[in-house]
DNA sequence: GTTTTGACGCGAT
DNA sequence: CATCGCGCCAAAA
């Protein structure tokens, strides 16, 4: 089963809907979960997100907030904020302790490697 | 049709 | 700890 690029974004866009409040999860476990093999489709997918897409959970393996630019400013931060998480200078903190794995919570449901 | 950039991540030095 | 390079796919110019 070979998934459309098409449908990556949506599993992307469902995978960031799933994520639990307060958690975060980083582009290189969705791109390793959806099988993309590159963190920058996932932010391709993530940049055709809509306002109900909590892409502010996705950050990069530093905690910090690569795309809050395209959230409009401080936006990503405050949201963030609002799960309850702690933002220190685009930085989540605690990243580790918050960090949300696709791969853990799934499961492993879409192993593309045999 | 070809080239460059792009919400990038991660490893290595 | 900081900096550099590599890989990867797709869209837009």
């Amino acid at each position: 089963m070979k998934i459309k690029k098409e449908d990556v974004c949506q599993y992307v866009f469902d995978l960031v809907l799933c994520i639990p409040k307060g958690r975060v999860t980083t582009y290189g476990a969705i791109a390793n979960h959806l099988g993309l093999g590159s963190p920058r489709m996932v932010g391709w997918a993530l940049k055709q997100c809509t306002d109900s897409i909590p892409a502010h959970r996705v950050v990069n393996h530093k905690g910090v907030l690569t795309g809050k630019a395209h959230f409009g400013g401080t936006v990503m931060q405050e949201l963030l904020e609002q799960e309850g998480l702690k933002i220190k200078k685009d930085q989540v903190q605690d990243f580790k302790t918050h960090f949300w794995d696709p791969n853990t919570a799934f499961n492993n449901t879409c192993d593309t490697k045999t």
